[in-house]
DNA sequence: TTACAATATGAGTATATAATCATATAGTCA
DNA sequence: TGACTATATGATTATATACTCATATTGTAA
């Protein structure tokens, strides 16, 4: 792959990542992992704005991480790759680890 | 797992997807999945400021993804966990998925 | 039609992040 | 010792992101 080919993958690897680097949006991708929900139950279940809840649905949907769709009143979302889950599983085999290495730092005190 | 807790497992989730979610971060890593690298061969591969390099290298270390070592005059960085790299399979089926819905759309022009 | 509910979005403000340049620190070697 | 190299970091500026409030849009139902 050329320079600029890589460059551009490493900018959209970045744009997906980011997209994925909030907290807000991490309980969202949880609970959208048990099923499609509407923003007014996404909202109640992180606990926030609904508008704030909608602007970080349309960063994820512009990602391409999420779809969405009207019923009636609402607007329902869904996680459109489950292997988005597949991250929160190397991100908590990292969290283990640094949690181990730091319990040897206090048994060694 | 408490609201709190989870709380707080997002907020580091959030802040590892934080440390990879940049393009030149993700040059890096990319280049330390070869092994171990100096700060200035690591500029060189990427393309930029030593300066630049080394915050961007600090960032990932404060996360906890990379580790560093002296010798000599040089610091020698190195990937601490290797699942980081899994994190970029899910990436690439992403954008491979993302890619295919384009082309379907172009044929149907 | 009017009233209401769910969602999206513009505007403003606060905060975080990135890049650059200048400078400091630490190790090497003549 | 002094000159040099690799790296880190303070200060500045530019840009991006997040949150809040107010308002617009769209659909429902009386």
């Amino acid at each position: 792959m050329s320079g600029k080919n890589k460059r551009m993958l490493f900018e959209r690897q970045a744009e997906i990542a980011r997209a994925i680097a909030h907290p807000l949006r991490i309980a969202i991708i949880n609970f959208l992992k048990g099923g499609e929900q509407c923003v007014c139950d996404i909202a109640k279940y992180v606990g926030s704005e609904r508008s704030n809840v909608s602007r970080h649905l349309s960063v994820m949907v512009g990602a391409g991480l999420l779809e969405s769709r009207k019923e009636g009143l609402k607007v329902i979302y869904k996680l459109k790759y489950t292997c988005i889950v597949d991250f929160f599983a190397c991100v908590s085999s990292v969290l283990k680890q640094q949690a181990k290495e730091s319990e040897k730092l206090l048994k060694a005190l």
